[in-house]
DNA sequence: TTTGCGGGTTGCAAAATGCAACTAAGGGTC
DNA sequence: GACCCTTAGTTGCATTTTGCAACCCGCAAA
């Protein structure tokens, strides 16, 4: 790992897409807020009670997440005070990076164990850990990983993996 | 999904890992921070000069990033003048979520490519997804999720739980 | 012993955050 | 339609965080 040094100088220039993610989601509370959206909060003063958050600051961070297209607002019609926030498919699809995020905080916190808890509805066990998986889908370990540029990857490899992503379409 | 609502309100009393995971993270440069040292950047100058960042403001995150325990500061042996930043194993293991959240910048933003790349080291492809696992390893979709506090839980179903996470040590 | 490098700190300006009070547009009731 | 309540904000001001530029200090090399 580490093998190869990725050019963050330009970041503002940029090859990377972490910046681009840090962007819509790098504000403080904007990570909240969309949990608080998972668990079925839509209204602007739940949104408030529920986080403690400043009122200026809400609408400044609701606004922006809306601008980033990662939630939908809607002036309810059957009551015009109201207004609905509803995350977006580029919001739902944000997930497992929050997921990702609180289970690290669940396990090198304090021992939090974290209520409610995302459940397999097959099954209602609750979900395992996020992984980071190959193209075929099996999960690889730290020690399973090496950085490339993209000009050194195998050219018959990915011609592979596109034929896979069409499968699976 | 969002059959239950998570009392967010005790956020600071609080029941969710996530806060705890942003305490620690959730700050402009972190995760930027984060990267450079997964791409094998190790010393105050490098970051300062690969991320554009203010001096004072590396040197604080720096310090909280140690503080944290998630990076580890160590003068060197051979030039002292020369101080290692390392990430630790909590360091290592926010891998998935900087994954994860780039991944979305890289679907979502403007077609960027993100070099370098991670690959598996067995065959050299580019890395999958990062997935959201059931209990038993089996990838799961947004649809196949619900919310669920600890106390519904099935309890039989927790034991095999744990009996399987005994049984892969 | 001076020069220069690596890793910071300091002082100050600008931006983001937070709190409390206020507004504005609907809706419910009489 | 006058009154009051609810929802979703905005405004003004204090505090905190960020950013820039300049400075500092221990160490190593010459």
């Amino acid at each position: 790992m580490g093998k190869l040094r990725e050019p963050l100088n330009d970041i503002y220039g940029n090859n990377c897409a972490l910046p681009l993610a840090l962007e819509a989601m790098g504000e403080r509370w904007s990570f909240m807020i969309l949990r608080a959206a998972f668990n079925g909060v839509h209204h602007f003063e739940e949104f408030q009670q529920e986080l403690g958050i400043a009122r200026n600051i809400l609408s400044n961070r609701l606004s922006k997440l809306v601008d980033h297209g990662i939630m939908a607002r809607e002036v309810m019609a059957e009551d015009r005070r109201k207004v609905q926030y509803q995350l977006t498919q580029k919001g739902i699809e944000l997930l497992p990076a929050m997921i990702a995020l609180r289970q690290w905080g669940e396990k090198w916190g304090a021992g939090v164990p974290s209520t409610p808890v995302l459940v397999d509805t097959r099954d209602e066990q609750p979900i395992g850990p996020v992984m980071i998986t190959a193209h075929d889908g099996r999960s690889l370990a730290y020690g399973e990983l090496v950085w490339k540029h993209r000009s050194e990857l195998q050219p018959l490899g990915q011609a592979r993996v596109r034929m896979a992503a069409v499968a699976a379409e």
